[in-house]
DNA sequence: GCTTTAAATGACTAAATACGTACAATATAA
DNA sequence: TTATATTGTACGTATTTAGTCATTTAAAGC
């Protein structure tokens, strides 16, 4: 997912960074101790520290990524010559390969982790947030959206039904995670009516 | 797949284990602390030593139900009346559900875990490699199975395939873990050649 | 070849975490 | 009421981890 992003990076930097990616999203970032990251990616600590300050910092950078890469195919959906409707079924492709990636072990890990990484996560939570907004506001504009809709009454409502993510019981009666975050994904852009041209 | 074989056993007790079989078998043993079954499982920590001595006693107990299962299983197996070739069928699922439990980071973990974990499931693993020897045997009495093959080199064979596990970069290249194990056994089971019945 | 820079290693301290035990407090059930 | 099970807290010990430092190794350019 990242790959494309860390290309121009120093060999063991990116070493550092796949390995992280790998292992953080496999068993969470609480799990995983600076020591396994670097004998797996097999790079010496003080390599690890020459790039990074800390284990937080590494979680901050590679979040960063993700929302860079997530923003990135936004824009570039946006500029597509497809219709509205296809628009929204590749944004729901891009929304639930993210939520393949950030697995409920590290979504949940996210809702309780320390104050720094919240902090840090919803300032890059807001950006991709305004990238949404304009994208919406666009769409409105060209009538391909529903003009009594805020954009941000949309985000909101995101926000709220994403917290579903700690309801365990609900989070489990469905096959994967990803399933359940689809289904919020799918609720929010179409509501309850059954889609359009979709069996 | 032990629920059914602890149904008897105390309330805590039953809590303990099965918050320890989903906890082992999604981040592997070394990964989850006696404090973090505890937790999850709500079960104090001396409720936990009353009924295990040690992480190493619950790991072989949990292993010891397993083992159980399967030849529990591989026994009903045997006893159907249905034609070998569907109880190889119904064998094949049945590993293939084991290998789905045992996941890769469990496995990695058995062949590098301490020897006496190592010593204790080498032991179940011969007890129920005994039972699978006498399936094999009857088979071959009734015609089922070429006789020319010793149920021993079919064991032995098995083992030495399963330490392709070790092998990292051939294990990635399949799907997944279970598909890989899959693999193994359906090349011990039929060879190389195609199988009967079989797109 | 030599020099300079980057990376790896092993050792080290301090902090955090986990283990296993002990004891008092609480809940439960006969 | 008495016996039994469970919990929470606390504690000393052992292990693991974080982060730093001096030294060794490898590699790059010249």
């Amino acid at each position: 997912m990242i790959q494309e992003l860390i290309k121009e990076l120093p060999l063991k930097k990116k070493q550092i960074l796949e390995t992280a990616e790998d292992l953080f999203l496999r068993f969470g970032i609480k799990r995983i101790s600076i020591e396994e990251i670097c004998s797996t990616a097999k790079v010496s600590k003080m390599t690890f520290y020459k790039y990074f300050k800390n284990k937080n910092e590494l979680v901050k950078y590679l979040w960063s990524l993700m929302f860079e890469y997530g923003m990135k195919k936004l824009e570039e959906i946006e500029k597509m010559d497809i219709t509205f409707q296809e628009k929204i079924e590749l944004i729901l492709k891009l929304k639930e390969e993210s939520a393949k990636k950030l697995s409920h072990e590290f979504a949940l890990e996210y809702f309780f982790s320390n104050t720094d990484l919240k902090e840090f996560f919803n300032q890059m939570y807001k950006r991709s947030i305004g990238t949404f907004i304009t994208f919406i506001k666009n769409a409105q504009a060209k009538g391909e959206v529903r003009t009594g809709m805020k954009p941000e009454f949309f985000i909101a409502a995101t926000n709220k039904l994403m917290e579903l993510v700690k309801d365990n019981e609900l989070v489990n009666s469905y096959d994967s995670y990803k399933d359940f975050v689809l289904e919020i994904n799918n609720f929010l852009f179409y509501g309850i009516f059954p889609r359009p041209n979709h069996e």
